[in-house]
DNA sequence: ATGCCGGGTCCTACCCGA
């Protein structure tokens, strides 16, 4: 099985992007973050024609996410259980598909809106965890993958790519990351390269893929019986040298059947 | 320490991203 994540930056744009990243590596499942479209505006015909059904959580300009399947699946959430009825930013989508709980996520980066932009970050990274931590507690085999707007260790950023107290990087978002491993997550990309730098993203500005000066902030969280199944976890770099790239590459991640 | 890039929209100057 394989299950990859995506934040395209935008998928009207993106659309010959993802369709070619389809044909080429047959993931099973694809999650995208950072649509940035209703779902009316949602190319779900063009990914048809590849044999992937669509399941959209889209929002106006902002946020926005989907999934792509060539498998059956079932819609569980549209929402982030636990967050505020009033809070309309499309952010998190839940399904499942061959007997595994996949969450879709687009954590909020925090740097915007001074205290009270990062303090929703915190209270969304809270409710993640609890939301991990309730699939934990029911035995189901699960996923959560997506942006996460972390980059959970020094490694994790080229040097001089972010401020200390960048968001990103602070402290009190290192320890909500960290609380999910505790609790029992395996973070895909780092059991199955221990060391050394692997980046999701690279900033479009001052030719950062060109230098090499990324950031690993798109993750997969696996449950105990999926970290028992994983084979492979990796991005994609390849990708962010194509024409008009996303500033995000995606994450393949393979899992025994 | 960013907004030099590249999306978005109130169509075009301004908001947002990491």
């Amino acid at each position: 099985m394989k299950i990859a994540t995506w934040n395209v930056n935008s998928v009207r744009i993106r659309e010959p992007h993802v369709c070619r990243w389809l044909q080429r590596v047959e993931p099973d499942v694809l999650l995208l973050q950072e649509i940035k479209c209703e779902e009316k505006q949602f190319p779900a015909p063009a990914f048809k024609a590849l044999g992937y059904d669509s399941v959209v959580a889209g929002q106006k300009s902002y946020n926005g996410v989907a999934i792509l399947s060539r498998i059956p699946l079932d819609v569980h959430h549209v929402t982030l259980p636990g967050l505020p009825p009033e809070d309309a930013q499309a952010r998190y989508l839940e399904i499942a598909a061959a007997g595994v709980t996949i969450g879709n996520l687009y954590l909020p980066n925090g740097n915007s809106g001074g205290e009270a932009g990062f303090a929703y970050k915190m209270a969304w990274m809270d409710r993640l965890a609890d939301r991990a931590q309730a699939l934990l507690d029911s035995d189901t085999p699960f996923v959560l993958a997506g942006d996460y707007n972390v980059a959970p260790a020094d490694v994790d950023y080229a040097t001089g790519t972010l401020p200390t107290d960048d968001a990103l990087v602070r402290p009190e978002t290192r320890a909500r990351f960290r609380r999910m491993l505790w609790a029992g997550l395996t973070d895909a990309v780092r059991v199955t390269t221990p060391t050394g730098p692997i980046y999701t993203f690279w900033d479009y500005q001052g030719g950062a893929f060109q230098r090499d000066r990324g950031l690993r902030i798109d993750h997969a969280l696996l449950s105990p019986v999926m970290a028992d199944r994983l084979i492979s976890a990796a991005p994609d770099k390849n990708v962010r040298a194509e024409d008009q790239p996303s500033d995000h590459v995606p994450v393949l991640v393979t899992f025994e059947d």
